[in-house]
DNA sequence: AGCACGCCGACT
DNA sequence: GTCGGCGTGCTC
């Protein structure tokens, strides 16, 4: 009987593709297995075994298998279940899935490579000038990728050489499948085998009494085995004695030393496991409790702890539990917060369990990770790890943990699959039976709500470690200030005395401006215009420290200008303000204080970030002027007074969140002063003191702002009383969109009614020169969301089958927000 | 998504 | 005349 194959192939197709194996390969693989296929024309890609069966397809012939390439599955049967949720839910494709899932590593793509045709004599000159190159090339290397013709010919577009080429049977052709994960391989030394005995070592030794120090690095290789019980790597011989690993080279040469290889993980803790877990305060117990009880009832858990209130030790206790009933855990949380603090933090309580998982890692360190999830190995009980862990191969998963859960980032925009990580982490603990806590000092509405409708439970904590006051927020009003004169640039007279008392005091100070966003843009004093980006509707932003106009939507960039571009006068002023210029204004107000900046900017390299806040931590900067980076993992002792330049910013943000952002924001911004038996301070300038919001945030009334912020989800249909979904249409052709979108949403109101809004141009309505439009479908709870989905499909396929619409991409976004 | 096939403008 | 542009369609 034949038999096939279902496969997943990391590509956007609805699909799965069916390949024909051998009777013996069909008792060999397993669901979950990756295997090389071939596909189209001469492309081969890796796919991930999905079915195996004999069902023979009818209207084509399948095609065989390439290669199989692992011997036991890499993806187990509940990753696959969840990525057929995640499929379904989210509307996307398993091929995307798969792309975002597996580390880039495992996934191996082919290349074709050119060699010689050895059976032929060419005459060359038969051949054209471009050809004639890489023929000649050929005489020196034995194969040519198709990277290595183009550079060779310096043109992008090399295929018709090559196919003359083969034509001409001057050539030929062979697609190479590399395997990209190399495992890492150690250079340890010991003593040749030779010298085993005590008499060859004897001898050797007085050999070498002559020369001084190969005697010396000998001994050292010794010392350095007998200290440590294990086995000398070449670095660490190199770096214990004191000369040049010439030496060590030389003893290699003369065959006393010998080299060997063992492999061995890049990622690794050296350290011990030190700390035993902190003893909970009676709060910290009581919320415990409260948990363990809960998660007898319900599956998820939302634990609302005030910022400083002590999470992350009843965390660790809970780690502990799972860990002691032999479980996996998984510690979720937003990538900006996962900072050395606190990987070091969790290393000291559980050693070498915890493995992090993290976008700077290297795809070799991923698979890595990826193999100790997988074999349920000591290494990987614990993953830290941000969105994109919850793709890992767990096996016993028993306690996720999703920390600062009402974070954005745990969504994910723009490829797809866009998936929100925190409500996908609930679904990964149903199949395994495991518990969710998630964690917030501002739950997001959608889980406070979930937890207020008994769909979660819900813990609260309201005492800070140590009974630290919460600090005391002031609201200064800036259109009263800059009235009555007292503002100094973006400062007014209240931020300064209080900047002032607190750096007199040894104080450290944190000032927040919004959104990098809000870097200024540069207008023309004559005729008011400003340079925009040619690509996308923005004006550029003006980026001081490389004297650049960048583009924040596509990252064109250019000098900055001399002259305005279109009526020349040179009187160029800067509009807005970032926090480039708000450190400026600081240093001349402050002048003996140290003051650093950071933002994406500052912390660009790998560690950038970690610079400012060992720097902060060390109490060599006095002022720390920043964007929302600052609200995450910063955890210092001396910060007294915390300032947040402009509140109206982010309160006039054109979203239906901006209000409970704002909120979340400035709460977990004014959590960073105070941290000691000090109170802290908060400082709020505004144009709008009695705003609702800051009002709630003056006097830390999450409640309020609930119920508040609920009813006007509640009049406006907005998540998560009604669910929705985005879609979102895009093309070069501005017409075309345009049309196209009136079309779709036409469809869609035929079906959804009046719950259709759009079509609406967003705000910056053309970015990487595609024009964009988008649709939004807002869902009632009683609506079925699944046949939701099935109409929308249905509609997006009769779009697709119009000629005229088929170049027009559409993008569906389920729960964007 | 790639990548081939196929039909119209700017160069030898 | 060709080289090369990107519209259209398919991939087991």
């Amino acid at each position: 009987m034949p038999n096939f194959v279902d496969v997943i192939i990391p590509i956007p197709l609805q699909k799965l593709f069916t390949y024909s194996i051998s009777s013996a390969e069909a008792d060999f693989l397993q669901v979950g297995v990756r295997v090389a296929v071939p596909f189209g024309k001469s492309k081969i890609y890796t796919g991930i075994v999905y079915r195996i069966h004999t069902e023979a397809p009818t209207a084509y012939e399948a095609k065989e298998i390439h290669q199989i390439l692992d011997g036991s599955p890499i993806v187990n049967t509940k990753q696959l279940q969840l990525w057929q949720w995640i499929a379904n839910y989210y509307m996307c494709t398993l091929g995307d899935i798969m792309r975002a899932a597996l580390p880039s590593a495992f996934i191996l793509e082919s290349e074709t490579l050119i060699s010689k045709n050895n059976q032929k004599t060419i005459d060359e000159s038969m051949l054209k000038d471009d050809e004639f190159l890489i023929y000649e090339a050929l005489h020196h290397q034995s194969s040519l990728k198709i990277h290595d013709v183009s550079n060779i010919l310096n043109k992008k577009n090399v295929l018709p050489v090559i196919k003359a080429l083969i034509e001409k049977e001057a050539i030929k052709v062979e697609e190479e499948v590399y395997e990209k994960y190399i495992p890492k391989l150690v250079r340890y030394v010991r003593l040749h085998s030779k010298y085993n005995s005590d008499e060859a070592l004897q001898g050797l030794l007085e050999d070498l009494g002559r020369a001084h120090k190969q005697k010396e690095v000998v001994l050292s290789l010794f010392s350095l085995a007998a200290k440590t019980k294990k086995p000398v790597k070449v670095s660490d011989l190199s770096s214990a004695i004191d000369a040049s690993s010439s030496i060590i080279k030389t003893l290699i040469d003369k065959e006393i030393f010998e080299v060997y290889h063992i492999q061995t993980d890049r990622v690794t803790y050296s350290g011990e496991q030190t700390e035993a877990s902190k003893q909970l305060n009676t709060h910290q117990n009581t919320a415990y409790n409260e948990i363990v009880e809960s998660f007898k009832t319900q599956n998820v858990t939302l634990l609302h702890g005030v910022t400083s209130s002590g999470k992350t030790e009843i965390y660790v206790k809970l780690i502990e539990d799972a860990l002691s009933k032999k479980q996996q855990v998984l510690y979720l949380l937003p990538e900006i917060a996962l900072t050395t603090q606190l990987v070091n933090r969790l290393q000291s309580y559980f050693g070498e369990r915890v493995a992090v998982f993290h976008s700077k890692y290297s795809t070799h360190e991923r698979v890595e990770v990826w193999n100790n999830v997988l074999s349920n190995s000591k290494k990987a009980q614990i993953v830290l790890g941000a969105r994109s862990s919850i793709f890992m191969p767990f096996d016993n998963l028993g306690l996720i943990i999703v920390d600062e859960e009402h974070e954005q980032s745990f969504k994910q925009f723009d490829p797809a699959p866009r998936y929100q990580a925190r409500d996908t982490a609930v679904v990964l603990a149903n199949l395994h039976k495991a518990k969710v806590l998630l964690g917030s000092a501002t739950p997001s509405l959608e889980s406070y709500y979930n937890a207020k409708q008994n769909k979660y439970g819900l813990v609260e904590l309201f005492q800070r470690f140590n009974n630290v006051l919460m600090p005391d927020i002031e609201l200064v009003d800036v259109q009263d200030k800059r009235k009555k004169k007292l503002m100094k640039g973006h400062f007014s007279d209240r931020l300064i005395e209080e900047m002032s008392e607190a750096l007199s005091e040894g104080y450290q100070v944190i000032l927040f401006q919004n959104r990098r966003g809000f870097s200024p843009i540069i207008e023309c004093n004559t005729c008011g215009n400003s340079p925009q980006c040619p690509n996308c509707d923005v004006s550029l932003t003006f980026h001081q420290y490389r004297n650049q106009l960048r583009c924040h939507y596509c990252g064109y960039n250019t000098t900055m200008v001399k002259n305005c571009m279109a009526c020349g006068s040179p009187e160029l002023d800067s509009k807005g303000f970032g926090t480039q210029q708000i450190e400026e204004e600081v240093k001349i107000l402050f002048p003996d204080y140290k003051v650093a900046r950071m933002d994406l900017d500052t912390t660009r390299g790998k560690y950038g970030y970690q610079k400012i806040i060992t720097a902060l931590e060390q109490q060599e900067i006095d002022i720390l002027v920043g964007t929302q980076m600052l609200t995450k993992g910063l955890d210092f002792r001396n910060i007294k007074l915390v300032g947040i330049m402009n509140a109206d910013s982010m309160l006039n943000f054109p979203d239906f969140r901006a209000h409970e952002r704002s909120f979340q924001l400035m709460q977990q911004v004014s959590g960073r002063a105070g941290r000691t038996k000090e109170r802290g301070k908060v400082l709020i300038q505004t144009y709008n003191p009695h705003h609702k919001i800051l009002q709630q945030v003056s006097t830390n009334n999450y409640a309020e702002m609930f119920k508040e912020q609920m009813d006007e989800r509640f009049n406006f249909k907005y998540p998560p009383v009604y669910k929705q979904i985005k879609i979102t249409l895009k093309h070069k052709d501005f017409n075309k969109v345009e049309t196209a979108s009136i079309w779709f949403a036409k469809s869609l109101r035929q079906v959804f009614k009046n719950n259709v809004l759009g079509p609406e141009a967003p705000p910056v309505a053309r970015i990487r020169n595609q024009f964009h439009k988008n649709i939004l479908i807002k869902i009632p709870k009683q609506q079925s969301l699944q046949k939701t989905k099935e109409a929308i499909i249905k509609i997006n396929n009769s779009f697709q089958s119009i000629k005229d619409f088929r170049s027009v991409r559409v993008i569906l976004n389920v729960d964007n927000f």
